[in-house]
DNA sequence: TTAAAAATGTTAAAATCTTAACAAATCAAT
DNA sequence: ATTGATTTGTTAAGATTTTAACATTTTTAA
């Protein structure tokens, strides 16, 4: 029985995959699904599939295979936040105006509510909806349930960092391109196509040696 | 001797973040590390560190540490491609734009040499210094050479995929929101802010049951 | 010059992750 | 209803990854 035992890390990195795969399925009538399926469609063996399901629970059926409308919610209800988390982004440059133009943020993970700035042409203005305030007023505006922020500046990224985790932030999002760091208790994910850009290099390349 | 074996695929994927911390210390003027010291700035045991390094070769001093610019140098000249990579950039939205407003591409893999979009009223044009086609064009202009391409679109991925792979393009960074699949052959690495968030509360928000 | 301190690279054991194989359950057709 | 075809969830084995421990080498200080 896996069911009830902790998640192990990698299963939790391949749930927002599954979900992924799961919408596009929806948007296309699709109401049933196989592992192995959708294993072909996400390129993972479809034991891992299923044995990564079943921490959640008993969600298929023998036989059957997946409701794909089922599933969808599970992952929504059971590990999703009820899509009301309230981020806030911090840095309205091109790739931060960027995140605000994607309105596709309802009903995934919650919205960005808030955005900050620096710069005066756009501070007190309102994009998509979404009010920028001067980073100075951060600790006054920011909402108190607010738990996760976007980082995308690239200036003084890590001062900022202690900041938010005086507001309460447990989690951020880094799109920076320096390094910054996180003290205990607060999760960091890195967004950055340079990364990604040497993954890809280094992962077709084949490493050539030297001493 | 771990020198000459084949590279773990988790150790591959470290690489980009030793390097990234490499440089940070080189732009504050460290010329030694330890590997204990690199282990609190990347928050990755200094024993996997060491391992890691070791399968491209001996590149530390027992009682010493590792120098810095020589780390970086290794991992440029090893890992790297000699940053000749010639990227192409499908898509000048707003996030690809953002894309190429970010112009510290040069000294990494490489650069964005052209970008393609359908919109009459970017085509033609150059976006700091980069010329954009219309992706009609993407056979005639795409450089010969070209193995990566970045997608920012978000209509028609898929097909594009096959376009791209004929064209000989061997990697995708994958900037859509869609779910998109590659054939054998190719790599793909997506770039997802709301996946990204998703790992954040699935790995922050403990798990709860459901049946 | 010598000895102690320090830090790497490597070994081997532990931990984690993946997957083949299969029992149990469901569906579908007769 | 019964039988056969499927497909899940689970077990256990296999593969991979991490890490503690240590031998070896280099540095540093007397």
């Amino acid at each position: 029985m896996t069911y009830g035992k902790n998640v192990p890390k990698a299963t939790k990195q391949r749930y927002p995959i599954y979900l992924k795969a799961l919408r596009k399925l929806k948007s296309n009538n699709v109401e049933r699904v196989l592992s192995s399926e959708l294993s072909e469609l996400v390129d993972i063996a479809s034991t891992t599939i299923r044995r990564d399901l079943s921490f959640i629970g008993c969600l298929g059926k023998q036989g059957y295979g997946y409701d794909v409308e089922k599933l969808i919610q599970v992952f929504n209800e059971v590990l999703g936040t009820g899509f009301d988390e309230k981020i806030i982004l911090i840095g309205c440059g091109n790739l931060g105006q960027a995140l605000l133009n994607y309105n596709r943020w309802d009903y995934v993970v919650g919205e960005i509510v808030m955005a900050f700035d620096i710069k005066p042409d756009i501070v007190g203005k309102t994009i998509k909806n979404i009010p920028v305030y001067h980073i100075d007023e951060l600790e006054k505006r920011i909402p108190e349930d607010c738990r996760i922020a976007i980082v995308a500046i690239s200036q003084d990224a890590q001062q900022l960092v202690e900041r938010l985790q005086k507001c309460g932030v447990i989690g951020i999002i880094d799109f920076t391109h320096t390094h910054i760091q996180v003290p205990k208790g607060m999760a960091l994910k890195t967004v950055d196509v340079v990364t990604k850009i040497q993954e890809l290099v280094f992962e077709t390349n084949i490493i050539k040696k030297f001493r």
